[in-house]
DNA sequence: CTGAAAGCGCTTACAG
DNA sequence: CTGAAAGCGCTTACAG
């Protein structure tokens, strides 16, 4: 029942510890014959190298994923539908993840032991707040590191995947104006928030650029409640009200339905609703929600990826990549006006 | 720059290799003035343990959480939600979470691998699909582990924590019963889901006792779509509308609600829709939906308690640990109804 | 209450 | 292409 190790493979094979070794580290280094039979004979075994030997001598395979955000202080659907993702891909290339959420004096305390013992081949940023204490520490110290954010300082020293937060949301804007929308309103999140600043200006340029009305911004915050009561107020005053509402994100977004037809102002026909983010909740709602959609999916992929390309080529990259989004026609939007 | 070590430690403090490490391991063994002598000098060298050698000595602080569903098929919300509390519950104890998602042929074998080499001290196993295949594994090896889910057949040999699930669905169909419904319809997820089997029970039992009509049960999937076309069929023969939809988890509550609404019957007015979970999202929506809350961050902390203990404690206890449920009054139920 | 020493299972520089 | 051997940083049985 004991287990069994290198040495067994190595006197069952008949070879070297150091062979049985390279097989795994340096398979270049042996002959193919012999790295069929070692391998054969691994399986035989049901061998499986110690990790914790195996980092000991510098080797390790941890990737630690940091979350800087509260988890108490609100639900982030889209990094908590991301971390399955990132976990099943770094699984699927021999990696373990190790998560750590809302990194406060005594996690840094943790990550920092683990980084500096050298414990962690790589880490995945969730970037959220601004407090880039961490990433700075990881920067550091050279581990190879993918941000899922947009940061536009960093960009010139991690590698940094998202979407272009103010582009898009200018975008967005414009396209409405183009398509005769006179009066946009648009509620942002706390904008302690990168996310919310960087969406928050895209809404600001565009309403600038476009010079048809002043901007009409509302929320700056997390909590439902306030959302649905600044929502009330603004649909209170007939003249004010706006022909399009842009949520910051989806969630937000099904808090405005949900606060117009308790006032019978129904979305998609009095007036239209857009999210950011195109998560699954955005289809269980009535009226379902138009959104700018993209994949979180697709962002967990690359930043594997991508750090995958770090760890084996032993070169750290930098920059930002920007991935896609798709304007999704849902209800909550006349079609006549975003289709066309 | 070179990282300090126990032999670091060990000259500065003036005591051997052997004081230092029973510092961390075993502080009985060390005279008080002696460990807090270690502890200091440690401090200012910035000294933790290199986990890798505690571990390759036998010690270990890392704990796998094993969530045996399938995150490309549907969205979890409980589960997703649970996650950033187990580990931040575990981080406050030192441990290292690492999770596993969708453990298939290939992850079945990493578990395996890291089983068997010792490298995991505990495990949380969310239950969820029928294959209990590495909880068995988990059991064979004297992990010592906790399942959130409601397993009898498991009950006598490892610890499980969550609510009674038949009995709390039971109870609560009694309750509309004796509150004066008369036709209660419940609609089920896929039942290859344990929760979704127990669920089910607990309406048919109570159904079956109370006698008053024969079951309505649809869905019986995961798909919003079905349960939506489910929804449209029941309340197209007018003759058989229930009073109440009950609905396996608040996310079919949802589903039931928009497509209600859809079909111009207003939930909390011309039907009650009830949901189970009390997740967050069921505030989000219009109307709100009533629901048979429980408290995911309770389970997990429940959850990293008794695990530290059987560790602590060098010993594995068993056991079945309901927790309380509690109804959340909503618009998506008469108030005259449940409130009374 | 404390210490010298063996050894956990690997990786890799060095030698051939 | 392959092997003998040092040593990674700890824990713990043993001795005192």
């Amino acid at each position: 029942m004991k287990k069994n190790g290198i040495r067994d493979v190595a006197k069952m094979a008949g070879v070297s510890i150091t062979t049985v070794s390279f097989v795994y580290n340096n398979p270049d280094r042996v002959k193919e014959d012999t790295r069929k039979l070692v391998l054969d004979v691994a399986k035989k075994l049901n061998y499986t190298p110690d990790f914790n030997a195996s980092g000991l001598r510098g080797k390790t395979n941890l990737i630690t994923l940091i979350v800087n955000f509260n988890v108490d202080e609100q639900s982030h659907p889209t990094i908590s539908e991301a971390i399955p993702h990132i976990s099943k891909h770094l699984t699927a290339l021999g990696y373990y993840l190790i998560p750590f959420f809302e990194p406060e004096e005594k996690e840094t305390m943790y990550l920092n032991s683990i980084i500096s013992n050298k414990q962690i081949c790589g880490s995945i940023f969730m970037a959220s707040k601004k407090n880039m204490k961490l990433l700075d520490l990881l920067i550091e110290k050279n581990i190879p590191t993918v941000v899922i954010g947009d940061l536009e300082n960093y960009s010139n020293k991690v590698f940094c995947i998202d979407i272009d937060n103010s582009k898009e949301i200018k975008n967005l804007v414009n396209k409405l104006y183009k398509l005769g929308y006179k009066k946009i309103a648009y509620v942002s999140g706390n904008i302690d928030y990168i996310v919310c600043e960087q969406r928050l200006k895209g809404y600001y340029d565009s309403v600038k650029e476009n010079n048809i009305h002043s901007p009409i911004v509302l929320g700056y915050t997390e909590d439902a409640e306030k959302i649905k009561q600044d929502i009330k107020k603004l649909i209170s005053n007939k003249k004010d009200i706006p022909d399009v509402i842009i949520c910051k994100d989806d969630i937000k977004g099904i808090y405005v339905i949900s606060e117009l037809l308790r006032n019978n102002i129904f979305p998609g026909i009095d007036i239209g609703v857009i999210g950011i983010g195109g998560i699954s909740a955005s289809e269980y709602i009535y009226p379902n929600l138009s959104s700018l959609s993209f994949s979180i999916k697709n962002i967990s992929k690359l930043a594997v990826k991508n750090l995958n390309d770090m760890i084996i080529n032993n070169k750290i990259i930098s920059g930002q990549k920007y991935i896609k989004t798709k304007f999704l026609f849902k209800e909550s939007l006349k079609e006549k006006s975003i289709n066309s």
